[in-house]
DNA sequence: AACTAGACAGAATCTCTAATAGTGTCAAGG
DNA sequence: CCTTGACACTATTAGAGATTCTGTCTAGTT
């Protein structure tokens, strides 16, 4: 297989992904019909099949497609913020809710939410407890690598901080997404930076 | 009507609702039968038609039992630790997550969770929301109390923490109540206890 | 070699109907 | 004030039948 072929394929699956992502989208996950795929996508039903095998696996590319896609974003967001951790807490926190605003399949993953009419979670549930461990795994390495001078327990609690009150803030919103993240950002550098008082 | 009446009268009143908490825990909001409610209470199925009026009314009554009962607890940790708000926060989260634990009910009010088998809440969302603007105000004033030195930022901020993340723990728990508890007392400390470093 | 198109069996979902069970109300009686 | 039994009306359930989808195969196209 050359690599042309190989390119090919994959904006073959991604464009099948799009579409599943939009009709998905518009009628959930029991209303996705292949066959509406396939149109929208532009190719047969038949290459679907051979493409992912089942409708069950094309709904696990997708959400795996997504939480990647989300990983990299938060990944990106927190690089590109150096060593100023309580910005790249800011930038990332608000990442992260304006991404479960408008990426209902995200925010379920992200919420671990069941049941509902996006019922594709039930039998898609693979993937989707590693999401936050992944993200709480990748806060924790950059704070390591920013804030050094800040204890191992300290950094633990301030990262289960962002992580926790970020899906509740998805979850019951009160404010804009830039308030929410800036007021995460100053509680959870009060975790970190204040030495145990006992 | 007599004092001794109302006393009769309330008596049933909790006969018949202790009846329904059991017989909900059992088969869920749907599965529960009046009639089955009044076998269990040792009354006539008319009774509680005459003393709540549907069945409805009933499962409000039922739910607004708990939630006081809920509050009731609350406060009384709360006034059981006097000034010392970090001891304060320790039992009345602890308190919150073994109610949630072993409270269904509770626990779906508290969660403020749709749907599944105990549909309940779909129709009683009265009186759900104000259940946890309920408790921060209590929370807050006491906080208020005991902390006086504290600036009115950090208390809000403080309070908003031990909300959020015992939710949040009740939700997705990772630990016994007791250390989960004294987790987030801590992290709440912290917060409540640094002044911004701008 | 990779895709399309059409056909097809089996499974899942929808629809409609009949029957069953439950709610809410009444009146008679203890 | 409570119980009992009867009642109309509504909601839920069950099942049969039709419909729609999935998943697969095969033949044909580019």
């Amino acid at each position: 297989m050359t690599r042309y072929t190989e390119s090919i394929r994959a904006s073959l699956r991604d464009r099948v992904l799009d579409a599943a992502y939009g009709l998905v989208a518009d009628a959930g996950w029991g209303g996705l019909r292949m066959a509406h795929v396939a149109e929208r996508a532009g190719v047969s039903r038949q290459t679907c099949y051979t493409e992912f095998g089942s409708k069950d696996a094309l709904g696990q590319a997708l959400v795996m497609r997504e939480v990647d896609r989300f990983l990299d974003g938060i990944r990106e967001v927190l690089d590109g913020h150096g060593p100023d951790l309580r910005a790249g807490v800011t930038a990332g926190v608000e990442f992260t809710l304006r991404t479960a605003a408008d990426n209902e399949l995200l925010k379920a993953v992200i919420t671990s939410q069941r049941g509902g009419d996006g019922e594709l979670m039930t039998h898609l549930t693979t993937r989707s407890e590693p999401l936050l461990d992944t993200a709480t795994a990748m806060l924790g390495a950059y704070a390591a690598h920013a804030w050094p001078e800040v204890d191992d327990y300290s950094r633990e609690l301030a990262v289960e901080c962002v992580v926790r009150l970020t899906v509740s803030n998805i979850v019951q919103p009160v404010a804009s997404p830039e308030a929410t993240a800036e007021r995460i950002a100053r509680i959870v550098t009060r975790v970190a930076l204040l030495a145990e008082p006992e």
